[in-house]
DNA sequence: TAAATGACTAACA
DNA sequence: GTGTTAGCCATTT
């Protein structure tokens, strides 16, 4: 387990972080708290909090990764597109208008 | 201890 | 535009 204060608890912390009507992706996080792309992803799958907005977090494409079993997928994007997140006919989110922008002066 | 896993990304064909 | 290859690194078995 990730006793404590593990990177995941960075992980969570930052999608936390990230405001209501905006969606950051995982390379973005992953550069955040110093580590790889997958471990973010891995971080989602394990989800021990159930206080995190996950659905906020996406892939470098804006796009909704698809995972194994579930059909999560489709809850992400319900959940998203109730937060004002709107998405392209492909199924794409515009990264250029809901990317978050995180804010480093309240990171420190 | 070593090998396998994974909700990713970037580069290349 | 899509498909494949390699790199990534903490967690799990």
């Amino acid at each position: 387990m990730a006793g404590g204060n593990s990177l995941y608890e960075r992980i969570y912390n930052l999608v936390r972080q990230i405001p209501k009507g905006k969606v950051a992706t995982y390379g973005q996080i992953a550069m955040l708290v110093g580590t790889g792309p997958r471990q973010v992803g891995y971080a989602m799958a394990a989800l021990p909090h159930d206080d995190v907005p996950w659905h906020r977090v996406i892939n470098s494409k804006g796009m909704v990764s698809p995972r194994t079993g579930g059909d999560g997928e489709i809850i992400q994007r319900v959940l998203l597109e109730a937060e004002g997140v709107t998405f392209s006919l492909s199924g794409k989110v515009n990264l250029r208008e809901f990317l978050w922008e995180p804010d480093l002066t309240s990171l420190v």
